[in-house]
DNA sequence: GTACATTTCAAACATCTGTTTAAATATTGG
DNA sequence: CCAATATTTAAACAGATGTTTGAAATGTAC
């Protein structure tokens, strides 16, 4: 076992800070070859491409987070009485967490990739993502249903996408916040503590009461597909 | 009066568009020209350079929508009881639907371009809308405080936070959420309708329960400022 | 209509992008 | 040790980027 470090190593170490700091398309392959200290090539060498260089960043924790998740998901769906929101959403909480343990302030930078990769709009990530996970979010769609069972499920879709934008949002731009509101309200706040924040809000939200439908929705929601997919599947 | 389009108004339309469906980064002067019909190098003699352009589109709509908020939120604080979440909330609805009159589906663009500043962080922007609307975002603040009085300043500081970036995310990818929900809910849904929905999400997660702080958060929370800024100034 | 200012235009600028090449170097297995 | 493979390297590639230039074209005022 060698002690230094390989160059694919090196290179995703590089890559996966300068992708959270400044994007996958602010970031150069020269930026990522020059802090890696490796030669440029090196990246189409061991990863082809950037893009699926971008790709395996993104694995790198998701090999770790999927299985986790689908883990807990399972479980929670085959408990005999329905779970509540707040049940649901804390399952979230440790798998998150540890991702600390892939990498230093893994939790944090991989969910500001994840928010990068949901604005810095490259079909092949959507297609990536889907492809290999999407299952693991139908089961979360269908816990949250049952959390939830007066939503209706176009409701149910909207809040989650909602969710789903807030959760991403939130820690694409943690490290300025927590900064601001250490200076603010003199409170140290790290990445877990932004977790644990954001759950309560998220339950409250997702539950939100109805709104009487007194608006121009037009009232043809056939409410077809009882369980449509979380994200919609484009060509490769 | 001229009835055809000065390259000023051609440039800006051109690039609105570009800008919010590929992002700043993400969009060159050239596409800009191209659609917009006119000269490379108009765009450096009109606007001095791609930073300014970027600052001129967004200024197109602020100008309108930050001195309507400005005014309800006045009229809000003016009001002898304390107003609801719900009616805080809802005053942003008319003022941010009326961007349309500036231009075709202006609120949908505007709100895209929000959510593209946000993430694509070029700090010029941030500066940019702190130094000349910071003062409007205070005032929400305030009353958002009077309508959660049992909640924490800095509770209050990460909810408003969470909230916006619900908005600007869900407005960033509102083109491709509407999409899915149409295919799977037979549901024709707008702007209108996206923000009608947003609105009671983000009320009841505002309000969300203050969860019992079994956790390990460090109480040394002083509260020292009342009313703290949302947004920190950073460096020209 | 001539003088002046404003605006447009094609071309070039220097710099950066991801990717490829072919030679040099390390590493490995027999 | 030697041959074969794997990796690293510097250099060049073709294309895109924002910006500048100086000459044309257009508009405006006297």
């Amino acid at each position: 076992m060698s002690n230094k470090l390989s160059t694919q190593h090196k290179i995703l170490d590089a890559a996966q800070s300068l992708f959270a700091e400044t994007g996958f398309n602010g970031t150069s392959l020269r930026q990522i070859t020059s802090r890696a200290e490796v030669n440029l090539a090196s990246v189409n060498y061991h990863f082809g491409s950037k893009k699926e260089l971008i790709q395996a960043v993104l694995q790198r924790y998701l090999v770790v987070l999927m299985p986790r998740l689908d883990q807990e998901f399972t479980r929670l769906l085959a408990s005999q009485q329905p779970n509540s929101l707040n049940q649901v959403l804390s399952v979230f909480v440790r798998p998150l967490l540890e991702l600390n343990k892939v990498h230093q302030h893994g939790t944090r930078i991989f969910l500001q990739l994840l928010g990068r990769g949901y604005t810095d709009v490259q079909g092949h990530l959507r297609w990536f993502f889907n492809h290999h996970y999407g299952r693991v979010l139908d089961k979360l769609v269908l816990l949250v249903q049952q959390a939830c069972p007066d939503l209706p499920a176009s409701e149910l879709f909207w809040r989650l996408h909602f969710s789903l934008g807030t959760a991403v949002f939130t820690m694409a731009s943690s490290e300025a916040l927590a900064e601001i509101a250490e200076a603010d309200f003199n409170e140290k706040v790290d990445i877990e503590g932004v977790i644990l924040r954001l759950l309560p809000y998220l339950a409250s939200a997702i539950a939100a009461p109805i709104p009487q439908v007194a608006q121009l929705s037009q009232t043809t929601s056939q409410t077809t597909s009882q369980t449509a997919p979380l994200m919609a599947s484009e060509g490769r």
